[in-house]
DNA sequence: TCTTTGCTCGAACATCCGTTCTATAAAAGA
DNA sequence: TCTTTTATAGAACGGATGTTCGAGCAAAGA
């Protein structure tokens, strides 16, 4: 694919703009007034082209019936998480079942914007009871996002079921030679190291919401 | 205010779906069509209505030139919320100037969903710098939105300057006789305890979010 | 040099679409 | 009963709008 002229950049920029200010897409002329451009036919010529390139969906014979798919955060839909129970330190978190995946059938739901989750899959959250977390810099109460994998990249933090000590444990999880190294988010506190098949990965952190009570 | 009739409430829901579905608003003949009603006059005449009862906003004379202002749960609700400066130890933090409050002017937002919010005025969202607050449980990096006040309530978290250690912390608010208590979050950690002429409550604590980095 | 390709321009067409006008009818008020 | 209000319906006007066509032009390739 080809890079994007200065002019499909400037369409895109302005349609975007177009769509925050207003509430709905812009018509062809209306392009051809904002980005400086003298004919309908080359709005036409290039928005082909950025249909082409994946930028944006055309509808034909629509009126404004173009649809950005590379939209900013600000205007991408929200996602509905369940809420699929709490997470406590002698506890293993809750598997999310199909049936809770559903945001809709789930009990409770939390509604984030799509830039939190960055657009994951199998993402849902649970809810922190008891203070065992502090290390982690997690109070009571807060709300952990997590998504569903049980494979973790290095430095990335995880929600880890650690087997001898049946505990749940949100660390900085690092592979190293013949050990794991579980770092706490505190960087003022020490580490953890134990064995590789003592670890089992139940998710990864995307992200972590507290709330102050009331008013 | 009369109450919405069943066809009122049936043109608002239709909209609402076709923005979803679509990603553009209906013409008022995809109305018609979607509605099962009979003539383009009926619902002109009956989004005059909406547009009077402030649930959308018509645009004259531009084709799908309806705004949903009330929309469903799932697009309602949303809050621009600005990033206006930092937030560290040993600075006061920034106060929000009256430009700043229209998100759109700001530098950088964060979008929330008013269930953090709470509907409440003059919030903004401070960015965590250092690691000097994490006796709060707020970690470098952490994003704080707060409201703009000038009192808080006994028990609330707040961010206050003393001004006698010339530095901003995030503490639990008590007033007592002749005395501040400053609570820290964590709770095995001591409170600190001051007097009222050195604290100065520079903004609520609405929430935390921590945004794990990236993928 | 001739051809091809990428991009732009102006104009025109057929349809789309917001708006308005008139008419009808049931319900409510006087 | 007569009038007003509310709601619906059909039709038409005129401008808006997506699309297409023919043409020009500069750069690249053969």
């Amino acid at each position: 694919m080809r890079t994007l002229s200065p002019r499909q950049k400037k369409i895109i920029d302005f349609i975007y703009q177009f769509v925050v200010d207003s509430g709905y897409p812009p018509t062809v002329r209306d392009i051809v007034n904002g980005c400086g451009i003298s004919s309908t036919s080359v709005v036409d010529y290039n928005l082909k082209i950025l249909e082409q390139a994946g930028y944006l969906r055309r509808h034909p014979e629509v009126s404004r019936g173009i649809e950005l798919l590379t939209l900013s955060p600000a205007l991408r839909y929200r996602v509905q998480v369940p809420i699929i129970g709490q997470i406590a330190a002698g506890v293993p978190i809750p598997v999310p079942a199909a049936d809770t995946w559903d945001a809709t059938a789930s009990a409770e739901t939390m509604e984030v914007t799509e830039d939190l989750t960055r657009g994951k899959e199998g993402v849902y959250a649970l809810k922190v009871k008891g203070t065992s977390m502090i290390d982690a810099l997690i109070n009571d109460g807060d709300i952990i996002l997590l998504q569903y994998v049980n494979r973790v990249e290095n430095g990335e933090m995880a929600a880890v079921w650690l087997k001898a000590e049946k505990e749940v444990t949100l660390k900085k999880v690092f592979f190293e030679a013949g050990r794991v190294r579980l770092q706490p988010a505190n960087s003022q506190m020490r580490p953890i190291y134990t064995t590789p098949d003592n670890v089992e990965i139940q998710g990864r952190v995307i992200a972590v919401i507290r709330q102050m009570p009331g008013h």
